[in-house]
Order: C-alpha cells, then sequence, then structure tokens
DNA sequence: GCTAATTTGATAATGATTATCAACTTCAAA
DNA sequence: TTTGAAGTTGATAATCATTATCAAATTAGC
C-alpha cells in the first residue's frame, strides 16, 4: 500500500518546503500508509521500532505532523485526549463511527447530513472550514 | 440563575450518593451557574477565586466532575484538549458552531440531522449512545 | 456537642505531546 | 567525490491539563 505516487508526493512536499527526506521520514511513511488506520502516535512508535530499531518518540511526532501536512495522513483528536492517525488515501472526507466496547472505528459519510450541515453554517453567518461528527454507540460483535 | 431547584438537584445527588454538600462545593456551583457556558476548568477556577479566595484546583475539578454526574453540567471535550464545561440548564441536546477566529460557541440543533444520524447508527448495526458535532468555520463579526 | 466518614488544599504524579541541543545526515555545488 | 551549510535525529527535559495522595479540617446524623 507504500505506492511510488505517495512517496513522490511526500517528497515533493518537502523539496517544496526546503525539507529533506531522510531515512527515518521514509521508513515512517512506508509503516503508516502500509498499517491499520486509527492508530496513536504511541502505537505507530511500536510498529515502526519492530522493522526499524532505533527511531526516536520526537521523530515519530515531527513525522506525522509532515505527514499530516503533505495531505497524506489525517489526525483525529479522541475523546480520550490521543490523537488517532488514519491515512488519508484518496477517499473523501468522512465521519466516524465509535464503538465504545471495543473502540472500533468505522468510516461513514451520509451526504445528506453534509448538506443539511452547510445549511446550518449558511442559517448562522459561518464561513464554513470543517467539521467533525463523532458517533458513539455499541457495535453489533459488542451487543451480544 | 442559581435556582432553588438546582440547589436541591445537587443536593439530592450527593445525598443519594453517602456525599456531603460543602461550603466549597455550594461556592462553585453559584459561581458555575452564574457564569458564562463553555469556560476551560481554569477560567472557572479564576471565577471562583474572585469571589471566594482559598479554594484549590483539585476542589474545582473534583466539584465539576460532581456537576457533570448530577446533570447540572456538561464536559465538552474541545480540539484544542481543553475540557470546557456548560450548565446543562433544562434545553436539551445540542451541537456547536465554533468560529476558528474569535473562539465563540454558538450551539444549534437541527432535528434532521438528529433524525439522520439514528439512521446511520441503525444501518450499521450500533445500538446508539451519543454523538458529537462541531462545525468549525469564521462567524459573520471575524469574517468583516 | 461527638465522632465517624467525607472533604479540602497543597502538591506530587501522570501521560501525551513539544522543545532543546549536540551529534549526525543530506544534498547541491564545487 | 568531497565539502559544508542547512536540516534532522535521538535522548531527554519541559509543558500543560488533569488526577492521585495525604494530613488537617468539615460535615451530618446521633
Amino acid at each position: 500500500m507504500l505506492t511510488e505516487k505517495d512517496k513522490r508526493s511526500f517528497q515533493d512536499y518537502l523539496t517544496q518546503k526546503g525539507l529533506k527526506l531522510s531515512g527515518p521520514r521514509m521508513k515512517i511513511l512506508e509503516v503508516v500508509l502500509q498499517g491499520t488506520k486509527h492508530l496513536t502516535a504511541n502505537e505507530i512508535y511500536g510498529n515502526v521500532q519492530k522493522r526499524y530499531a532505533g527511531i526516536g518518540y520526537a521523530t515519530i511526532y515531527r513525522t506525522l505532523r509532515l505527514l499530516c501536512e503533505a495531505g497524506l495522513c489525517m489526525e483525529l483528536k479522541c475523546e480520550d485526549g490521543v490523537c488517532r492517525y488514519e491515512h488519508a488515501g484518496d477517499d473523501a472526507h468522512h465521519d466516524h463511527l465509535i464503538c465504545t466496547k471495543c473502540g472500533r472505528y468505522v468510516e461513514v459519510v451520509d451526504p445528506e447530513i453534509e448538506r443539511l450541515q452547510e445549511r446550518l453554517f449558511k442559517v448562522n453567518g459561518f464561513f464554513p472550514q470543517r467539521h467533525r461528527l463523532e458517533l458513539y454507540g455499541i457495535c453489533r460483535k459488542c451487543k451480544g
């Protein structure tokens, strides 16, 4: 799942910003894009360690920020106070359905809801930037 | 805005839990219910200090938790990683429109959106518990 | 008023994230 | 290919909101 396109995309972003593509950055990009979605920085640190020992915490955080800025990742500020990261891929915006028992994240979109949100912005005289919708419940598996 | 009903409500909650209604708890209840909505614990601490010096940080946090449990307050986990509190009053559930320039919070509800959210839960086999919807944009005043 | 149970304030601890800094890499030009 | 200025790294200290700890002070039912 680590395409040449992604690599180039990261490379381009760095160059454009006058930054450099280092070994650690490349390794982190690889592990993040090949791993599961919705991992914490700590979990990503663990995954990176497994394959490439020696990369520090700070570099994980720094690189995750770069990946977000480059549009390759998205940061979710979760209710437990910890950030989770999902690789953005080419998929459009989506919201999340979150199981409060097992912590599973399901991605959902409802175009109708999106439309009504735009209306709420307009009605209240706000220029829309972004939104966050999280639905908390218990998934079928946990409900038993 | 601190009604007898609120006092009784807090008192009842404490009694029912085998807890006590102390001076500090009463003072914090008063300041919180009379103050603005969407304040941080830190801001509430400041407001309490102004009127009743000597109450410690820990007591603010502890009492805010009790007020939430008693249904007199609600905690909002905000994107900046800080919690804000709003007194629940009798008003129903609502979502928030947040100005990214001035930080203003506007409370909004759209019954249609609420309905569609329920449908999303159902379609995905989730038992619904609660949700969080935050709309970020720039308010008319800041837009100029 | 007495007393057991609860609460308080001060402060240390926690846990995620960010800042610091000397040593190490990168990369474009020579 | 060597070089050196600029950027990066890992270790670790710092930060910041929130919680835990604990001895001293308060509360409420008798």
